[in-house]
RNA sequence: GGCUCAGUAGCUCAGUGGUAGAGCAGGGGACUCAUAAGCCCUUUGUCGCGUGUUCAAAUCACGCCUGAGCCA
C-alpha cells in the first residue's frame, strides 16, 4: 500500500454515478449541486480541485429499459446521459471529470483492477441461489419480500428465482480491517448517524457478494470467464478511478492513481451508503489502495411532505424548477432550507418565501439600496473607508465569518454556511436604518455617509463572496455592480482572481473603486394567486 | 421481530435539569436610500401521551403512541 499520493491540500470529490434507468431526477441534482458548492469553494481558497460526476450504464435493469424501448443499450444510455449533461450545464455545475462506465478505457481499469483484487486470491467461484430484483440488481432474502415474491422497493416487479454459478468477493476477509477503519477514522462515515447504521451492518458480520452475473451480456465480461458479466456495482465504483485518468494519458492504474488518489470525498444518498462505506473500501483494500476521506451519505427529498414517484404522481422536476427559477435559486433553496445529511422537503410556498425572503428582500434589496445611495451620495465609487473600531456592528461580524463559512463549506453544512453570510446582511440592513445615512447626507455630513456606505459595500461583498458556491450568478452580479471584473462561474483561476485569503476578510473592497448602476440582482417571486388547494381537508 | 433516530408556535427548526426560543408566514407602527423593500413592535405553544425520579423535567428513567431509517 503506497502512501497517500496527493497533497493535503488537494481537493478530489465525487458524485455518485448516476444510473441512466431514466432522465435524471431532483435527488440527482441534489447531491451535485452540493459537491458543486463544496468544489468551488476549495476552488476559492487555491486547492488543487478535482470534481468528479458521471453515470452508471450497466445492468440487467438497463439492458431491459432499452429493449423496452426498442433501443440498443448503448443508444438508450448517450440519450439519458445527455439529459444528464444538459441539466448539469443548467444548474451551473463546474464537474472536471464526466465519467461513463461505458467508456472504453474504464474496462481497461476494470480489469486491471480486478487482476489485482484476483491476486489476493480474493475471488472464487461458487453458487448462488435466491430472489433476485432487478430494479434494486440485488438478491433478496425472501423474508425481505411482498407476497408472491415482489420486491417492496419496485412493487410492480416479480423478483426472479436464480441458481447460478457466480464470482464471489470475499468481503468476510477485511471484517477487521473494515471495523479499525472506522474506529481509527472516526469521520469517515458522516453524518454520525449514517455511521452508527453501517457499525450496526457489519458488526453482524460481513457476507462475501457476488460480482457477476449469468445471462446477461450489458457490461464486462468477467476477465477470467467471458461467460460471466461483471456485477454492475463492481464496475460502476471503480468509475471513481476511471475519472482520475487525464483525457490524454492511457488508461492505466497507475495513471488513474497517480494525482488525485485517495479521493478526498464520496457525496452520496443514504440509499447507496452500504455499497460506499463497506464494499467499496474493502474492495481498495484489497486492491492495496489507500482509503478515501470521507464518505457522506445526505438525506432524502420529499415533495409537500410525501415520498416522491412516479407511481404517486408525487415527482418534481429538476429541470422545470430550474426553468422556472433558474439555477441560483434552486441551489440555494435545497442547500440553505436543508441540513444536509437530514431529509428535506420541497414544498413551492416555502421554496418561493425562502427565496425571496433572503435572496430578495434582506441580500438583494439591500445591494440595490446601498448601490442606489453610494450613486446618489458619493458619486458612484467606494467611498473612502474610515476608520473603524473592532467594536463596529458590521465589522465585528465581518472579521470572523471568512473562518466561520469555511468551517461549515468543509463540514458540508451549507445551510449553516447561508445563515451565517445573511447574518451579515440582516445586520447591514438593520445598521442602515440605525445610521439613516439619508439623513445624515440631508444634514451635510458627508464623512459619516461615506464610513457608513463604506461598511456596508463591503459588508455585501463579502456576504456575496461567501455565499458565491452556493449562487455564483447572483455573486458576480454583485461583484459586478462593486466594480470587480471577477466571474464566479469561471472555470479556471478563481483562486487566483479572487483568492479567498483575501477575498474572504473584511476590508478587501478598494476604495475609489468604480461602481456600475444598480441593477436587482434577483427580482422578488410574484406569487400568482393563492387561489386553490391549500392546507383544507 | 431486533436496533437507531425523530415527535417543541401555522411552517422549518434550535434548546439536554431551573417553569419555552429563532427564522419564515400572520398582525400593528414609524420611516423613505431601496426590489411595497428594510427597520421597530407583536399574536399563537396541554414542548407526542402516561407514570416515575427530583425542591425543580421539553431536558433524566420506564412504558406507550405516531413517523422515518437500518437489519446484505
Amino acid at each position: 500500500m503506497t502512501a497517500a499520493a496527493n497533497s493535503p491540500q488537494t481537493f478530489s470529490v465525487t458524485t455518485p454515478l448516476y444510473y441512466v434507468n431514466g432522465v435524471p431526477h431532483v435527488g440527482s441534482a441534489y447531491t451535485t449541486m452540493a459537491v458543486d458548492a463544496v468544489s468551488r469553494y476549495h476552488r476559492l481558497q487555491g486547492h488543487p480541485t478535482l470534481m468528479i460526476t458521471g453515470t452508471d450504464e450497466h445492468g440487467q435493469k438497463i439492458e431491459r429499459t432499452a429493449e423496452a424501448r426498442e433501443l440498443s443499450p448503448q443508444a438508450h444510455c448517450d440519450e439519458i446521459v445527455g439529459s444528464f449533461r444538459d441539466l448539469w450545464k443548467q444548474l451551473n455545475i463546474q464537474h472536471d471529470r464526466f465519467s461513463r462506465t461505458t467508456a472504453p478505457r474504464h474496462q481497461a481499469i476494470v480489469e486491471a483492477f480486478y487482476q489485482r483484487v484476483e491476486e489476493q486470491g480474493d475471488i472464487y467461484l461458487g453458487q448462488q441461489k435466491g430472489f433476485y430484483c432487478v430494479g434494486c440488481e440485488e438478491f433478496k432474502e425472501e423474508r425481505d419480500l411482498l407476497e408472491n415474491q415482489h420486491c417492496p422497493l419496485h412493487p410492480n416487479q416479480k423478483a426472479e428465482w436464480r441458481d447460478e454459478e457466480n464470482y464471489f468477493f470475499r468481503l468476510s476477509k477485511y471484517q477487521t480491517q473494515l471495523e479499525a477503519l472506522y474506529a481509527e477514522n472516526p469521520d469517515f462515515i458522516q453524518p454520525a448517524s449514517r455511521r452508527n447504521e453501517v457499525l450496526s451492518f457489519v458488526s453482524q458480520g460481513l457476507q462475501d457478494f457476488s460480482i457477476s452475473r449469468v445471462n446477461l451480456d450489458w457490461g464486462f465480461p468477467v476477465p477470467a470467464n467471458p461467460k460471466h458479466t461483471l456485477y454492475v456495482w463492481f464496475d460502476a465504483l471503480l468509475g471513481y478511478v476511471t475519472a482520475l485518468v487525464d483525457p490524454e494519458d492511457e488508461p492505466t492504474l497507475d495513471n488513474a492513481l497517480k494525482q488525485w488518489w485517495p479521493i478526498s470525498l464520496h457525496v452520496i444518498g443514504k440509499d447507496i451508503l452500504r455499497f460506499h462505506a463497506v464494499y467499496w473500501p474493502a474492495m481498495l483494500m484489497s486492491a492495496g489502495l489507500p482509503m478515501p476521506g470521507r464518505v457522506f451519505g445526505h438525506g432524502f427529498l420529499t415533495k409537500d411532505g410525501r415520498k416522491m414517484g412516479k407511481s404517486q404522481g408525487n415527482t418534481l422536476d429538476p429541470v422545470a424548477l430550474v426553468e422556472e427559477f433558474g439555477a441560483d435559486a434552486v441551489r440555494y433553496y435545497f442547500l440553505k432550507e436543508i441540513e444536509f445529511g437530514r431529509d428535506g422537503d420541497f414544498a413551492r410556498t416555502r421554496f418561493i418565501n425562502a427565496l425571496n425572503a433572503d435572496l430578495a428582500n434582506d441580500l438583494g434589496n439591500l445591494v440595490n439600496r446601498t448601490l442606489n445611495m453610494a450613486k446618489r451620495y458619493c458619486g458612484q465609487v467606494v467611498p473612502p473607508a474610515g476608520e473603524f473600531g473592532d467594536d463596529h456592528a458590521l465589522k465585528q461580524l465581518g472579521v470572523d465569518l471568512g473562518d466561520r463559512v469555511a468551517k461549515s463549506y468543509t463540514n458540508l453544512a451549507f445551510s449553516e454556511a447561508c445563515t451565517s453570510a445573511l447574518a451579515l446582511a440582516q445586520a447591514s440592513n438593520r445598521f442602515l436604518d440605525q445610521q439613516a445615512p439619508w439623513t445624515k447626507y440631508k444634514e451635510g455630513d458627508q464623512k459619516a455617509v461615506e464610513e457608513i456606505l463604506y461598511a456596508v459595500l463591503e459588508s455585501v461583498r463579502l456576504v456575496a463572496y461567501a455565499l458565491s458556491p452556493i449562487v455564483p450568478t447572483i455573486s458576480t452580479a454583485i461583484y459586478q455592480q462593486l466594480g470587480f471584473e471577477i466571474d464566479f462561474n469561471a472555470t479556471e483561476g478563481i483562486g487566483q482572481t479572487a483568492p479567498y485569503s483575501l477575498h474572504g476578510q473584511w476590508g478587501a473592497l478598494p476604495v475609489g473603486q468604480a461602481l456600475l448602476k444598480p441593477k436587482p440582482v434577483f427580482p422578488k417571486i410574484e406569487v400568482p394567486e393563492p387561489e386553490g388547494t391549500g392546507g383544507k381537508d
